[in-house]
DNA sequence: TTTACTGCAAACGGTTTGCAAAAGG
DNA sequence: CCTTTTGCAAACCGTTTGCAGTAAA
């Protein structure tokens, strides 16, 4: 786990200045195992009693994913936008489409397929976003029912 | 490519009425290699003289993902829902973060990793969602700057 | 003739923005 | 100090919804 200081050393290297806000929006999204939406990180600040307004979360998110320090996501049939910490290795997720939890899947089934993919097409590869959905046990008991 | 009538037979299959929008959309879709929001599934009626309120159009292509005629997919950075025709043979896409143009990937990197998951986590797995981000040769000749 | 579909206009929800005040370096 | 970041309130934009009218079966 990460402390402070190493927060406060990755926004100082990506140029950005040092607030409180920041720091604790780091700390929340490295402490979490899913991706987080912009209110859920509202009400997890305001749990560390460092509330923050609505419209700074979003702004200091999208800064904070354009210096990759973030990742932005998605989910089909969620129209937020989801973000998650950028670990050094990155995760998959199996979201169960009746409760929506998500299971992460820790190795990356694509293995060196991107090198593959970038020789026989010519692109630069930044990366990819892969999600497997289904029925956990409960759900599927439950007959798809969801939570 | 499928006729009219292909379509009139698969919307009374799902139960649903035939009317010359839903006929037209799906129309619209299997002829679309990439995904198309609803706006421009709104454009592309009024260019086949078949003009729908874009509610039509929203209400249209919901029903139809829930019949699994459609496929609802979505990219990261793009806040709308995409919709492409359900093929029988599922593709990806390697979307340039540049000139957001849809590149197909027609072979399924995946493989039979899905029934992999399913033995390994006991989940039902109903099928999953994967994008590769990269840039384009002309992208990234003009040094990442889209157009 | 009953049920499903459509158009219209208004609402909705997540996200963005302009501006003045506050805080970091 | 000068520049960035923040709070607030209002705007934005893709999408959804209620309702009355119209079309399919």
């Amino acid at each position: 786990m990460e402390r402070e200081s190493d927060y406060r050393e990755r926004l100082k290297k990506s140029g950005l200045k040092y607030t409180k806000h920041r720091t604790a929006i780091l700390a929340i999204l490295a402490q979490s195992e899913p991706p987080l939406a912009a209110e859920q990180i509202y009400l997890a600040l305001r749990e560390r009693g460092l509330p923050a307004n609505l419209s700074t979360v979003y702004r200091t998110i999208e800064t904070l994913a354009e210096k990759n320090l973030l990742k932005k996501r998605s989910l089909i049939g969620d129209s937020r936008v989801l973000f998650e910490y950028n670990r050094a290795h990155h995760s998959h997720y199996l979201v169960c489409l009746g409760c929506k939890k998500m299971l992460p899947i820790r190795r990356c089934p694509l293995g060196d397929y991107e090198e593959k993919l970038e020789r026989e097409t010519n692109y630069t590869i930044a990366g990819h976003n892969l999600d497997v959905y289904g029925y956990c046990p409960d759900c599927r008991e439950k007959g798809h029912r969801g939570n």
